[in-house]
DNA sequence: ATCGTTCATCGTCGAATAGCGATGAACGGG
DNA sequence: CCCGTTCATCGCTATTCGACGATGAACGAT
């Protein structure tokens, strides 16, 4: 034990926990296959298959990917129908982001 | 001239200009010190130089790309004032991300 | 039992990100 | 005129991303 107390290593100074879980969520939204995704499943309320790979226009292998990564963003859920999976949006899981862009603008709002 | 009209490349089927846009905004709020970049801005209405740097923890160089990449999506504006620059937010910029996803949430909660 | 469909996973490739230190430009002040 | 401060830019490295084709797993149907 040193006789010291060193400086905490810090969590980053100014990137508490909550700027992480955003950061993941605008992340997950940061490439235009995966906003179309998004909107698809927002509009087409009803889960989709594999019509996703002919709308969006990119190999199946892609748009797996893609999936995958909205899917471990909590922004969309699978549930297998063999021999398809009916994704669907999960609209609660964007929550946070959309609360931080709101505060933003409305507070810019509010001081002209 | 062919003869035959080639199928048009097409902008990627299900890809439009918005979605694209969509999702530059989201990338380049798609890292946790970006995020702490505005929301500092957006908490300190001021200006600020380099006490992001400070307050953020990670090198000035690293931090100046941040800064670029914000500048660049449209996010964040800078001004000289020597010998510093004075950033501020352009909260109007992310109008379109902020529009896209109350448009999620407004109708996923609409259909309940 | 075989086939066809749907989807995930793997391996690979090039391009883009993220991080850093070092260097350089641009002043305002002594 | 030199100095210090602030910021941008330039290499450079390591990692991640995005895309693809090929392969494989998991069934329903024939």
């Amino acid at each position: 034990m040193p006789a010291v107390k060193l400086r905490e290593p810090a969590p980053l100074a100014r990137v508490p926990a909550e700027n992480e879980d955003i950061a993941l969520l605008a992340k997950a939204l940061g490439h235009p296959a995966r906003v179309g995704i998004v909107q698809m499943l927002h509009e087409k309320q009803s889960c989709i298959g594999c019509d996703i790979v002919d709308e969006i226009g990119l190999a199946q292998s892609t748009i797996s990917e893609h999936l995958r990564i909205l899917k471990a963003a909590g922004i969309i859920t699978g549930s297998i129908e063999r021999p398809r999976v009916c994704y669907s949006l999960n609209a609660g899981a964007l929550e946070p982001l959309r609360r931080f862009l709101d505060d933003v603008a409305k507070r810019a709002a509010h001081r002209q």
